[in-house]
RNA sequence: GGGCGAAUAGCUCAGGGGUGCAGAGCGCCUGCCUUACAAGCAGGAAGUCGGGGGUUCGAAUCCCUCUUCGCCCACCA
């Protein structure tokens, strides 16, 4: 260790120009500092349920929320994405609502007009679907009601979650524009539905579509590809003979199928063309087992002759495959339907009579047996396939053929999948755009009626003369049929719900009108939603969006995780494994779950939660908010009146932990703004928590104690400084934590806005940085580190006097601390802390940020022998890090292709570590070791 | 069948376009009820960054491959 320039000795604080330390400071034993104020009518423990409430009530009188049309400042927008009606809040909306907040009221502080218009969405089949299960706990199916009364029914159901919802989301402390919340039943929402049909159907975009179609046979209606989603089943392949006319039963083609109860729906088997293996069977005829019914034999190209036999049953009213084999056959062949709507065999002369009646899994175990005991089921193989489920109650969705209303998406795809691709669309994390563009290019038409009561009712009237088939498609009940004036019957299908939705960017702010609203806040901004709505709702509101206003929707998309159990499953009522986002805010306070949530969460990452352990779930955010409130406690209660600001502050008064912490909360600012802007919220309240705990809180109060006290100079300095740190500090925590810190926000003294939620967000300014305070800082806290460590080795209690001797390498070093004299003290809880040139004493030694060293003798306090084996250990890790890097710096490589500054600091950590491993020598050689 | 993502400390996760990057929170160990905070303070242990291979002076980081999980898409019935 290189020793100190005695010429630069004692008083070194004075000699370095610090005004109020000097070394006989730690000599001088002194009474403690009392603190000369008392601490403001804060409680100890931060408790949220006592101010929540009061604030949000304060913000909506004040007005903050609301988006003012009028003004000069520029718009950014979201739209919720709307919560189903179907019931309350679950802990994914938390995460949702509060990054939404988050960034709406970041935005909103830098000063841009903010609307986040909230709603809440009718979601069509899922709320009916709740409604009819409590229907039949009493017993009774909607069709008791009749759909008058049943929809009268929801809207009781709807009204009451639609409430909840609302308080749920002031809970959260949802920074939404009230006076604009939007439910996609309202009246104008739905002439907006009904505009919308009535110009595509103009436009040809909507027609009516004869297909097969993915049917749900317990909700008993049509859904989307979308809405029938994928699982994988383990199941069978039955292989089933299918005898030729005539053969007795002996002899026939064998088809494999994974549905055999479909057979008596088949038209005819086919194979492949270029099948040498069945080559010359085409025309001939054979019999559907059971049902005796003959079929043709024919060929197509769209059988895999890889798969099963490489013979294919087609049975098109059963199967959308089938449907489209059967049309490009020459022959027509019929679409003879066999299944019931509830997916029962139907009372029909082609099922045999036995098996009428029976739904489809029952009738399949019949059938199977049947066919066992006639000798025609052949083998049965194991097979693990996909199968399309309702997305609402996961029923097996039976493929079915039917009347319906389609969307032609192409022509809407294409600007939509032009956005993604010029980049004026963007996802956040962007894997998810390849999702996006990947479904738009292979996307098909969209089957949007639904067999509900519960919905958009479709505006079409069937003409009921007879000889006319012609479709009244308007916005108003047409009193008789447009083309012949015969009488007219509405259809009794209503829209798919996201039919609605996909219109939400606009209809909510009263399209087609070309109100104000529209004008000035769509387009809109930021989208933050989950990626299991992509297809649904983002893409259609893209869609949406060009098709109808000729702009996107919003810019970005933020695309939040799945909040998940400790099992990695998603939270599911059915699981009961589901967290409350009440109860939480009841517990540890909105702030806390806000904070736990979006410092755990990066862009698409799932949140995992255990609600058999709330307490170390949200731990972090209450546990923050709670250091918060109290270093809020501390700081007001020594602000005195109103502190001077910083601005009209001497820069020569500032104590290098003066210019040090607002050279780190300047950074804090940066870092955080950054952090937003690039849509990593995680990234800004990590920021925000690190400066405010283990810099603000674990250093500067400590160090400015004594002169906040009045036991050393400078108070009103200490107060100008601590005002402004703080005060930004809640500025950069509000979006995050809005609940605590406007409350702190409202005891600060002196001038400035009235409400911490209307308040400006700090400004970045590089100038603000204090490069040298930073690096002069870092070294006192690594002394100060190094002591500490040292004293807790060798247990030296702080109640014993010990007189603590540091030597540093280099100047600045030794600048730092001497600048720090006056307040290292309580700081480091040491009872002294001396710097001198005498470096006798055993003690331990501690590499400094520089590359320097600092030796720490701590006097008589410490056991020669185990200070000799501390200093071995020492030795050996110094000479293995030598050997390292002297092999390092042998290589000719190394030194040619690195880059110098690489190389350089390799040559410095090399002299550096050979310094400190000869000073150790001479220690251990001191100790007698 | 195609595609995507993940694998880092006991748990949950950051990081990762080469070189002071081995991190955070919780948990754990030790000592402290120090007059803002025991929901706290100080100190500490803990990971061959999933396995293998490659490129390079240098790989947790880039490439290949394997394994294990998860997700999405898909007309082999």
């Amino acid at each position: 260790v290189k020793r100190p320039d005695p010429a630069d000795a004692s008083p070194r604080g004075q000699a370095d120009g610090d005004p109020h330390a000097t070394l006989a400071d730690f000599h001088e034993p002194k009474p403690r500092p009392q603190s000369p104020m008392t601490l403001p009518d804060l409680a100890t423990k931060y408790d949220p349920s006592a101010i929540e409430r009061a604030i949000y009530d304060r913000w909506i009188e004040a007005g903050v929320f609301t988006a003012q049309v009028d003004t000069e400042r520029e718009p950014y927008v979201i739209v919720i994405p709307p919560p189903n009606v179907t019931s309350v809040l679950h802990m994914g909306h938390g995460l949702n609502n509060t990054l939404q907040d988050v960034f709406i009221r970041y935005r909103r502080m830098t000063g841009r007009e903010a609307l986040w218009l909230p709603g809440t969405d009718h979601a069509g089949i899922a709320t009916q679907n709740i409604v009819e299960r409590a229907l039949a706990s009493e017993g009774r199916r909607r069709q008791d009601l009749g759909r008058e009364q049943f929809v009268e029914r929801v809207w009781a159901h709807v009204r009451e979650t639609g409430g909840s919802i609302i308080d749920q989301l002031k809970a959260l402390g949802c920074s939404c524009d009230w006076s604009r919340t939007r439910f996609t039943f309202d009246d104008a929402y739905s002439t907006a539905v009904r505009r919308v049909f009535v110009h595509l159907h103009r436009e040809g975009l909507v027609y009516r579509g004869h297909r097969v179609i993915h049917w749900c046979p317990r909700c008993l209606t049509s859904l989307s590809d979308e809405e029938a989603e994928f699982r994988e089943r383990d199941d069978h392949l039955y292989y089933i003979r299918y005898p030729f006319v005539g053969s007795g039963d002996r002899d026939g083609a064998v088809v494999a199928t994974t549905r055999p109860e479909t057979m008596f729906g088949d038209v005819c088997l086919v194979y492949h063309p270029d099948d040498d293996r069945f080559a010359g069977l085409r025309g001939a005829t054979v019999e559907i087992p059971l049902s005796k019914v003959p079929i043709p034999i024919e060929q197509s190209t769209a059988v895999e002759r890889e798969f099963g036999t490489g013979m294919l049953k087609v049975t098109p009213a059963h199967d959308a495959n089938d449907f489209d084999i059967a049309a490009a056959l020459p022959g027509d062949y019929g679409t003879p339907a066999i299944m019931t709507d509830d997916a029962r065999m139907a009372d029909d002369p082609r099922v045999p009579k036995a098996l009428r009646g029976l739904d489809r899994d029952e009738a399949r175990q019949r059938i199977l047996d049947l066919l066992k005991a006639a000798g025609l089921l052949v083998k049965v193989d194991p097979y693990g396939h996909a199968v399309r489920h309702c997305y609402r109650c996961h029923t097996v969705v039976e493929p079915r053929l039917s009347d319906q209303w389609f969307v032609k998406m192409r022509p809407l795809a294409q600007p939509a999948l032009d956005a993604y691709r010029d980049g004026k669309l963007t996802f956040v994390p962007d894997r998810w755009g390849k999702v996006y563009e990947h479904w738009l290019t292979e996307i098909r038409d969209w089957n949007i009626s639904r067999q509900l009561w519960w919905g958009h009712r479709i505006p079409a009237w069937y003409c009921e003369a007879d000889g006319c088939d012609h479709i009244t498609v308007a916005m108003e009940p047409p009193g008789a049929c447009e083309q012949c004036g015969g009488p007219v019957r509405q259809d009794d299908d209503v829209l798919d719900t996201w039919f609605s939705s996909w219109l939400w960017p606009f209809a909510t702010m009263g399209w087609p009108d070309r109100t104000p609203d529209l004008a000035r806040f769509y387009p809109g901004h930021t989208l933050v939603t989950g990626p299991d709505i992509i297809f649904f709702w983002v893409a259609r509101m893209v869609m949406a969006g060009y098709y109808f206003l000729d702009e996107r929707p919003f810019d970005t998309v933020y695309l939040n995780g799945i909040v998940r159990d400790p099992q990695h499953r998603a939270f599911s009522k059915s699981l009961g494994n589901g967290i409350d986002p009440l109860e939480v805010v009841e517990s540890y306070g909105a702030d806390a779950l806000r904070f736990t949530i979006v410092a755990g969460a990066g862009a698409g990452t799932d949140v995992i939660m255990d609600r058999t352990d709330l307490d170390a779930t949200f731990a972090a955010g209450r546990n923050f908010a709670n250091k918060l409130w109290n270093a809020g406690r501390l700081i007001l209660s020594q602000l005195g009146d109103a502190p001077p600001p910083i601005d009209a502050l001497d820069p020569s008064d500032l104590t290098l932990a003066d210019r040090w912490i607002l050279s780190r909360c300047q950074r804090a600012v940066q870092e955080a703004t950054l952090a937003l802007e690039r849509f990593r919220p995680n990234d800004a309240a990590n920021v925000a928590y690190h400066f405010v705990w283990d810099e603000l809180a674990d250093w500067y109060l400590e160090q400015v104690k004594p002169r906040l006290y009045g036991s050393a100079k400078g108070t009103a300095v200490a107060q100008a400084i601590l005002v402004s740190v703080f005060e930004t500090s809640l500025r950069l925590l509000h979006p995050v934590m809005p609940f605590i810190t406007e409350e702190l926000w409202a005891h600060l003294p002196g001038e400035r806005a009235a409400l911490l939620a209307g308040a400006e967000w700090p400004r970045p300014e590089d100038e603000l940085i204090d490069e040298m305070a930073e690096s002069e800082f870092a070294l006192v806290q690594a002394i100060i580190g190094a002591v500490r460590t040292i004293r807790a080795e060798y247990r030296v209690p702080l109640s014993t006097e010990v007189r603590t001797v540091v030597t540093i390498a280099s100047d600045t070093a030794r600048r730092g601390v001497a600048a720090e004299h006056a307040t290292i003290e309580r700081l480091a809880k040491l009872s002294e802390l001396a710097v001198d040139e005498a470096t006798a004493g055993v003690g331990g030694h501690a590499v400094l940020p520089d590359g320097s060293a600092v030796f720490v003798a701590l006097g008589d306090a410490i056991d020669v022998a185990q200070e000799c084996t501390r200093l071995r250990g020492e030795m050996e890790r110094l000479e293995r890090q030598l050997t390292e890097v002297a092999a390092k710096l042998a290589n000719e490589q190394f030194v040619a292709r690195a880059p110098s500054d690489v190389v350089e600091r390799e040559r410095e950590k090399e002299s550096s570590w050979r310094e400190q491993s000869e000073t150790l020598a001479a220690k251990l050689h001191a100790l007698g070791c």
